[in-house]
DNA sequence: TGAATTTACCTATGTCGATAGGGAATGTCC
DNA sequence: GGACATTCCCTATCGACATAGGTAAATTCA
């Protein structure tokens, strides 16, 4: 369901081909919300079939076409009211918490590899938004230089705000796992110190 | 595919029906990965199709039954494969952050109550997940208790341990939200103290 | 003893999402 | 001009999940 209101968002700043809005999607909003294309490109005929955007074909080269929407005022509608809404909060499926709490049945060794794993995953995230907020501070994102083009003056310091707290919260998100599974080493370390390797296979302990 | 090994970790201490296995689900391992339990039904028939499990019928008073399961051989070694094997992270969908970005688009007011909702949401989870770290330092949650029996004491620390990292990560991660939510609040009202109140309904501001 | 609750388990329906493709037209480069 | 890349868009298949129920038997409680 909030496929629909990412989409808009991006669509409300001004029209865009079917292509081009994934294409920043991936860039923009697709860093809260992942969709690939496959998915994008049938939920915007289901927003056109209920008059959230509409689409207009437009010539592309001698014989091509392409296919630009816009939000309607239905649209508009639909967006502010999500906004107004209270946020449905999905049901949690951590794979890394859920695997944290058995490793008493794995090894010393495959605990310290699925914490360096984890490391690497979030400090991959982290070179990201930190990178993303470079940018913003550079305000050298097409995304947002597009918008803040579109932006009356007055609006365009609290757009940029909003963004960057945004990543800003993407950024500690990823530091806080980071800290957390450098805890979980350093965990591992005091366990072995004190009990030797352990083997936790068998649901008796070794 | 996790769910199946949040079943396997929870099956491994000892043999539970059906009913039972989902209780106890709901109040350990559910704290991470959630399944309602007419999801859990079908995946233990599925595992057991698969050998992962098997399940044997008990009379259960004059003429009811129930299904109580155990993990099978297989089923272990697909457990501890799984512990050793690269993590599969989900593709993010967060709500909140989608939301945050585009705050601009809202009011003061709106944009208040979808914090104050946040700090809400996730001061609910931080007081659940405080709880059960008293619970697990008092030993004093009975999934934890059975699970300690059937461990040989050498490895009663090591088990004690790891659960507590994960609700320690957990209540982390619920302080991480609040802060960044307080900080929503104050981003709120610096803005609006700058600019005075704003509606930014309509895609190019009010 | 009968009503209410719990134990025990299940199905149906639909949505959301992953993944592995695919085709056609246009544009770029050697 | 042909090979390759990009633009533009799409489908199929399947698994995971949400939700709204449902039935039957046993147990509990007033």
């Amino acid at each position: 369901m909030s496929l629909r209101f990412a989409l808009l968002a991006l669509l409300r700043v001004g029209p865009l081909s079917g292509y081009d809005l994934q294409k920043q999607f991936a860039l923009s909003v697709g860093h809260v919300w992942h969709a690939p294309d496959s998915q994008i490109y049938p939920e915007l005929r289901k927003m056109e079939a209920e008059g959230l955007v509409e689409g207009e074909e437009q010539a592309r080269g001698q014989r091509g076409t392409r296919r630009v929407y816009h939000v309607t005022d239905a649209g508009e509608r639909a967006f502010q009211e999500w906004m107004r809404s209270p946020l449905e909060y999905a049901r949690v499926r951590d794979p890394a918490h859920l695997r944290a709490a058995y490793l008493e049945a794995s090894t010393p060794a495959a605990a310290r590899e699925f914490f360096r794993a984890h490391i690497a995953q979030w400090e991959g995230e982290l070179a990201q938004w930190e990178g993303e907020l470079k940018r913003i501070a550079a305000l050298d994102n097409p995304m947002l230089a597009r918008r803040l083009a579109a932006t009356p003056p007055p609006d365009r310091e609290r757009t940029v705000a909003f963004k960057r707290f945004t990543y800003e919260g993407l950024v500690e998100r990823a530091r806080g796992e980071i800290d957390w599974a450098r805890r979980g080493l350093a965990l591992v370390d005091g366990l072995e110190a004190a009990d030797g390797e352990w083997a936790g296979s068998g649901a008796n302990g070794a």
